[in-house]
RNA sequence: GGGGGCGUAGUGUAGUGGUUAACAUGCCGGCCUGUCAAGCCGGAGACCGCGGGUUCAAGUCCCGUCGCUCCCGCCA
């Protein structure tokens, strides 16, 4: 070892020992005489100090060092004048007084600061990655990110799961998301695709009878980026046989509530976990991913309002259309600009337009007050609990619109008020969702979670009549406004699946074509069986504190799916191209 | 596929259509023996992402394009 100990566990028990150091220079500081050198590694950093008078040589050295050159230091552990202890450090009581000095490696002037945590343009943060990934905040990252792998690791094995690798050369379904294709060179015109999730294979591991299934596994989806998705991520999937949906949220409960105890004990979380229906979710909060840390409920003014004479209300009498609103605390002081902002964010999401009451001391403000009797406006203050200060937003549109602009402007103010606390993780989880989606443009229903969730009971009747009704087994774990986890019970009776195949439109033909396999492995004796796959980038970013699972990932894609330190995607030979059989068809054409 | 934001020394930023593009920091040199964002003095460093256009004159206005980013669509 080129070292005896790192630069962060030396202390004042270890005065007197000579020591040997190896890092990055932080930071050189020479003051002519005395030279102080901050040397780096992954456990922390310890001040050196060369002096002409003890070691001419070292402090010959030590004048020649820059910033992140590679070096090695041996010398004497020794305590700080009492004045000069650095506190923030947890080596700041001692400094090591070198004897030897020696540069393993220079370095050129980095591009960016390495040492301070200072903002720096993405790119330049992506085309350097391996010194992004020096800096402070990435290398607490990625600890941290191993020790919530570690801990999930030791939790799976304790409750008698096994890790099961799969394959990630598989089948193309194009159900769900986008596959990224892989060419056969062995078979011409043949593509295996990367897997969007084991699902399938976890399954084909419950028929097989192990029972409880683990991996921490890489997922791959060629959909377009955002902040917390990128192209390849990482899932803990799991499965088990043998279990009812209650056992898979009771299990994931106490996994994630244990996991925070261990590796962020200074967050706080909600315990129980609240659970709501998805029917609920979207009524109290516009979303099937509710940021559960704070209140801001959406307030139902439908039945009151739809016999005003305002026409922006009574306009939904008879649709099925809803008139939802919501309170914001204090704004009722909001300029014309900035309720143009808000009108803004509701257009985005569909609304036709947002009707806003300004509760003022002097009365009531807005462009429909007019149009509202003192009745309604009562009704209104009831209904919301709205008190002087407060702006009452109201979104008069379909149920899904109303939902989507409302979720929308409750987001808005909880980033313009600050309404929630940073220490807290609102884990909660969301059941009963919709069997079925309908898809307008291709005009047929689609699985809202996959083909393979379990219905629910009691809606087998009506599934073919009212597949819009039949509501499914499946359920999400969410936290601070983020889908952290998606699951399901899965279908094991053959029949059924084919029921939910003919629903979903596929003949005969076409489900034996792509679920073959699975509908013959289910005539072997498959058992009841369930799971989920809680998301491990999305994890650790809310563990974190950071909001882009960037930030948590070693060598992460930009938005546009491309690497900029290695430059990938790029072109590949002609002759790799004749090998897989594919030729370039020019975009034009 | 659509919409918004950003792009100016190595880095982070400032910059009413008008002289030689400014500040901080970093970098280089000098001084300096207790600093820890060390300090003091001096210096170098930018054809303002790229390409067009408007104008007597463009970092600034317009169009296009590239890159990064946020959002909608998409994400079984």
């Amino acid at each position: 070892m080129l070292k005896t100990h790192t630069c962060g566990e030396l202390r004042p028990e270890h005065v007197g020992q000579e020591v040997t150091l190896a890092g990055w220079v932080n930071r050189q500081r020479d003051h002519g005489g005395l030279i102080f050198i901050v040397l780096r590694d992954r456990w922390g950093v310890t001040q050196v100090v060369a002096s002409p008078d003890s070691a001419p040589e070292a402090h010959a050295i030590a004048s020649e060092v820059r910033g992140e050159f590679v070096v090695q230091v041996r010398g004497v552990v020794r305590l700080r004048p009492d004045d000069q202890v650095n506190v923030d450090w947890a080596t700041g009581h001692i400094e090591v007084e070198a004897r030897e000095i020696r540069v393993l490696n220079t370095s050129r002037t980095p591009p960016f600061y390495i040492y301070e945590e200072s903002a720096v343009d993405e790119a330049l943060r992506l085309r350097y990655r391996y010194l992004d990934l020096r800096r402070g905040r990435m290398q607490r990252n990625l600890i941290l990110r191993h020790e919530v792998v570690q801990f999930i690791r030791n939790f799976m094995d304790a409750h008698d799961f096994i890790e099961i690798e799969t394959p990630f050369l598989f089948k193309s379904t194009p159900e769900g998301a986008r596959d990224y294709l892989v060419p056969s060179r062995v078979h011409p015109g043949k593509f295996y695709a990367l897997p969007q999730s084991p699902q399938q294979l976890k399954q084909l591991l419950m028929v097989a009878g192990f029972e409880r299934y683990y991996q921490v596994v890489r997922c791959f989806r060629d959909e377009d980026l955002r902040g917390d998705r990128q192209p390849e991520f990482t899932q803990l999937d799991l499965e088990l046989a043998f279990v009812e949906r209650d056992d898979i949220l009771d299990l994931i409960e106490e996994l994630f509530t244990q996991l925070v105890r261990t590796v962020t004990p200074h967050r706080r979380i909600l315990s129980p976990f609240p659970r709501l229906s998805y029917a609920e979710a979207l009524d109290r909060y516009g979303s099937d991913k509710p940021d559960l840390r704070f209140g801001m409920e959406l307030v139902d003014l439908t039945p009151r309002l739809v016999e005003s004479g305002f026409r922006v209300f009574n306009s939904v009498a008879g649709s099925g259309g809803k008139i939802k609103g919501l309170v914001a605390p204090g704004c009722a002081d909001y300029t014309r600009r900035e309720i143009d902002e808000l009108t803004e964010i509701a257009k985005k999401h569909g609304a036709q337009g947002l009707v806003t009451l300004a509760f003022r001391s002097d009365g009531v403000k807005g462009p429909a007050v007019k149009f509202l009797s003192e009745s309604e406006i009562a009704t209104i203050v009831e209904a919301t609990g709205a008190s002087e200060g407060d702006l009452v937003c109201i979104v008069v549109a379909g149920a899904a619109v109303a939902a989507a602009a409302l979720s929308a402007l409750r987001l808005t103010f909880r980033d313009r008020l600050e309404l929630v606390d940073p220490s807290l993780l609102a884990f909660g989880f969301v059941l009963d969702f919709p069997m079925y989606d309908w898809d307008e443009d291709e005009k047929r229903w689609n699985a809202a979670h996959h083909p393979f969730t379990m219905p629910r009971p009691y809606d087998y009747a009506s599934m073919a009549s009212d597949p819009q009704a039949v509501l499914s087994e499946a359920y999400d774990l969410v936290c601070n406004g983020y889908e952290l986890a998606s699951g399901s019970i899965r279908i094991h009776d053959p029949q059924i699946q084919s029921d939910v195949f003919r629903i979903l439109g596929y003949s005969e033909e076409e489900a034996q074509a792509r679920f073959g396999h699975m509908m013959e492995a289910f005539s072997y004796g498959a058992p009841p069986h369930g799971g989920i796959a809680p998301g491990i980038d999305r994890t650790v970013m809310l563990l974190a504190g950071e909001d882009n699972i960037r930030e948590v990932i070693a060598f992460p894609k930009t938005t546009q799916a491309s690497d900029l330190m290695a430059d990938a995607p790029s072109p590949v030979t002609e002759r790799q191209l004749a090998e897989l059989h594919l030729r370039i068809v020019d975009k034009a054409s």
